[in-house]
RNA sequence: UGCCUGAUAGUAUAAUGGUAGUACGACGGUUUUUGGUACCGUUUGUCUAGGUUCGAAUCCUGGUCGGGCAACCA
C-alpha cells in the first residue's frame, strides 16, 4: 500500500519543520505567477510542487497573482492561468493578488522610512546603476541617502499623490552599498508608473518592486514555505532583511532548479517571440510547451502530473529528455485511447479475387488493453482499400514483415492477403497494388492455418472519412539552442508541422473532443478545436514508439 | 578578478559514514492479428587531487568545470 519512496529535499524540509513544531505544524504554500503570459510546463513543475507538498502534509495552497507591474499584465492572462491550474487538476485555497496588499505594502514602506531604513532617491536609473558599483567594487552613496526621515516621508507621500512623473524618484531600502550581494546595495522598493492597473485601475501611480512585494505578500498570507526557482537565491537575503526589519510573519524561501527540456524553449520572452512573429499559431499551438499547447496537442493533465513526479526536484541545473514526457503520455493513452485505423500516406490496394461491388462489415474492439475491449465498432470492408504506402515494397529486404510481391500479411481485423503486383505511373511511382485474399482467413474465424508475421492497417476506399491531420514534431532541431551559435530561432525545426489529408475509418466522424485515439501503428491523435463535421481536423499527440529500424 | 550556487550512467533522480539503486533512453530477447503494449535481459556512473576513518558519493582542504548576480522585470 504505502510504497517506500525517498523524500525530495523540499519534503525533508517540511517534515523537519513539522517535527519541530514550526508554525504549529501548519503548511501553507503558494503558486505566484505574474499574469503577463501563459503557463508552460515549467510552471507545471512549480504547481505540482506547491500543491503537492501542501496536499501531502495536510496543508493548503494559495493562488496569488504577482501583479506589481501594470504595464505587462492583463486579465486575459489571469483567466488563462486560472483555467490552466484547474485543468492540471488543482484547487487553490484562496485566489489572491499582490495588488490587494498595496495599501498594506505602502504602510510597510512608511514604517521602514520611519525606522530610517528607506529613502527617496531622485537619481536617474543610469545614475543609480553606476553608483551601485560592480561585483568587485563597492557602490557609493549619493546625497539623497542622507535625507531626513521627515523629508523622506513627505517626498514618498508626494510620490504616491502623483506629484512626480515616471522615473523622477524611487524609494530605496537603506541596506549596504558595499554588500557583495548586488541586490543588497540599496534595492529599489517603489517606482513611479502612471499606468492603469488591471485591478486597481488608476488608484496608484507608484508600484512596489518584486523584492518589496513578494515576501510581504507571503508574510501577509502567513505562507510557511515559499518555494521559488534558483535565480531567486540571491534575493533571499533581501527577503529576510525586509521581514526582519518589518517584524512581520517570517515566511521562508526555498529554491529549486527550474525545468529545462530538450528540443524546446521555456522562457516567456522566447515563447512570446514565437507567437508575435508568427512562428506558431498562438500560445496554444500544439508545438508550444505551454499548458494550453499541450492540452490542444492531446496531452492529459494526469500525464503532465506524472511527468512532474518523475522528473524529481533538486537544486542542480537540469535538462530533461523530451522522451520522458512522451513516455508519460504514451503510457496513459495506451491504456485509455480507443483504437482506430487511419491511413496517412495512402496508396490503393485492390483485392483482385474479392467480388466487385461486394462489401461486408467487420468488427474491431475499442481497446485491447482493457478486459472486454471496451466494446467495439463496425468496420466496412470492400474490394478497394487504402493502405500505407510504406507498407508495400516491390523489392523487400529480409525482415520486411509487410506487403510485397509474394509476401503475405494480415489486414487488421480482416483477411490475410498475398501481394501480387503493382501499377506505376510514368515517373515510376506506385499508383495501385494488386493482391489476392484468402477467404478462410477471416479475423476471428480463421481456418486457413496460415501464420503471417505482419499485420497492417487499412481503410475501405468507398467508406473512408477524409480528415485533415496535423503531424507535429519537436519545435527545435537541436536539444539545447543555448549551446549553439546564434539565435534560438535559427534552430526552429522546419518540419515541426506537416499537414496532410488522411483516410480514416468512417467511425471517426463521430470522434469526441478531448478524447485520445490511437491510429493503429501510427500514433495517438485527438480532435483539434477547429474541427467541424464537414472538415475533420486531427492533431497527432505523439507517435508510437517505433522499434522497426530499416537497415 | 568579488559574491552566491551546484557537480552520481546518455538524461534525470536515490543512497543522510556501511552492498552505488530506480526511472526514461539505447541495445538484445520472449509473447503479440499494432515492428505498439506486456515481460525478461544487457549496457554505462560518484568532476579531480590530497586528507580524516576499519570504512567516504557522503566529512575536511585545494583545484577543475557548470549555473546565477551589477532591470525603476518577476
Amino acid at each position: 500500500m504505502s510504497e517506500e519512496r525517498s523524500l525530495n529535499f523540499l519534503e525533508e524540509i517540511v517534515e523537519e519543520d513539522i517535527r519541530n513544531g514550526k508554525n504549529g505544524g501548519r503548511v501553507l504554500t503558494r503558486f505566484p505567477p505574474e499574469p503577463n503570459g501563459y503557463l508552460h510546463i515549467g510552471h507545471a513543475k512549480s504547481i505540482c510542487l506547491n500543491f503537492g507538498l501542501a496536499k501531502k502534509y495536510n496543508g493548503k495552497t494559495n493562488l496569488r497573482f504577482d501583479d506589481t507591474n501594470p504595464v505587462t499584465e492583463d486579465t486575459e492572462y489571469v483567466e488563462s492561468i486560472k483555467a490552466d491550474v484547474r485543468w492540471l487538476g488543482f484547487e487553490w485555497a484562496q485566489e489572491l493578488y499582490a495588488s490587494d496588499y498595496f495599501d498594506q505594502i505602502y504602510a510597510f514602506a512608511v514604517d521602514l522610512i520611519k525606522k530610517g531604513l528607506a529613502y527617496v532617491d531622485d537619481s536617474t536609473a543610469e545614475e543609480i546603476a553606476s553608483q551601485k558599483g560592480t561585483p568587485t567594487e563597492p557602490g557609493v552613496a549619493n546625497a539623497y541617502r542622507s535625507r531626513t526621515v521627515d523629508e523622506n516621508l513627505a517626498l514618498f507621500a508626494e510620490m504616491k499623490a502623483g506629484k512626480y512623473p515616471d522615473g523622477a524618484k524611487v524609494l530605496r531600502a537603506k541596506v549596504d552599498l558595499a554588500s557583495p550581494n548586488m541586490l543588497m546595495r540599496d534595492p529599489i522598493m517603489y517606482r513611479i508608473k502612471h499606468a492603469h492597473h488591471h485591478r486597481t485601475g488608476d488608484k496608484w501611480c507608484i508600484y512596489p518592486m518584486y523584492d518589496f512585494a513578494h515576501g510581504q505578500s507571503d508574510s501577509i498570507e502567513q505562507i510557511t514555505h515559499s518555494i521559488c526557482t534558483l535565480e531567486f537565491v540571491p534575493h533571499r537575503a533581501m527577503y529576510e532583511w525586509f521581514i526582519e526589519k518589518l517584524g512581520i510573519f517570517p515566511s521562508q524561501q526555498y529554491e529549486f532548479a527550474r525545468l529545462n527540456m530538450t528540443y524546446t524553449v521555456m522562457s516567456k520572452r522566447k515563447l512570446l517571440q514565437l507567437v508575435n512573429e508568427g512562428h506558431v499559431d498562438g500560445w496554444d499551438d500544439p508545438r508550444m510547451p505551454t499548458l494550453s499547447g499541450f492540452r490542444r496537442r492531446g496531452y492529459t493533465p494526469s500525464s503532465i502530473r506524472e511527468f512532474c513526479e518523475r522528473i524529481g526536484v533538486a537544486k542542480r541545473e537540469n535538462m530533461i529528455d523530451l522522451s520522458l514526457l512522451e513516455f508519460c503520455i504514451r503510457e496513459e493513452l495506451n491504456k485509455t485511447a480507443w483504437r482506430r485505423m487511419g491511413v496517412l500516406d495512402p496508396v490503393k490496394l485492390i483485392i483482385t479475387n474479392y467480388p466487385e461491388g461486394a462489401e461486408e462489415t467487420l468488427h474491431g474492439e475499442n481497446n485491447p488493453e482493457v478486459e472486454g475491449g471496451e466494446g467495439g465498432r463496425d468496420i466496412p470492408f470492400s474490394r478497394e482499400l487504402w493502405i500505407e504506402r510504406e507498407d508495400f515494397m516491390e523489392e523487400a529486404p529480409k525482415k520486411f514483415f509487410r506487403l510485397g510481391p509474394g509476401l503475405m500479411v494480415r489486414l487488421k481485423n480482416a483477411y490475410i492477403i498475398k501481394g501480387e503486383s503493382c501499377v506505376k505511373d510514368a515517373e515510376g511511382n506506385i499508383t495501385e497494388i494488386h493482391c489476392t485474399y484468402i477467404p478462410e482467413s477471416k479475423s476471428g474465424n480463421d481456418t486457413s492455418g496460415i501464420n503471417v508475421k505482419g499485420t497492417i492497417h487499412w481503410v475501405s476506399v468507398p467508406h473512408a472519412a477524409t480528415a485533415e491531420v496535423r503531424l507535429y514534431d519537436r519545435l527545435l532541431k537541436v536539444e539545447d539552442p543555448s549551446e549553439e551559435e546564434g539565435d534560438f530561432k535559427d534552430y526552429l525545426n522546419p518540419d515541426s508541422l506537416k499537414v496532410i489529408t488522411a483516410y480514416l475509418e468512417p467511425d471517426m466522424a463521430k470522434a469526441e473532443t478531448g478524447k485520445g485515439y490511437q491510429f493503429i501503428r501510427k500514433g495517438y491523435f485527438c480532435l483539434d478545436k477547429t474541427s467541424t463535421a464537414d472538415n475533420l481536423v486531427f492533431n497527432r499527440t505523439v507517435t508510437l514508439k517505433d522499434g522497426w529500424v530499416k537497415k
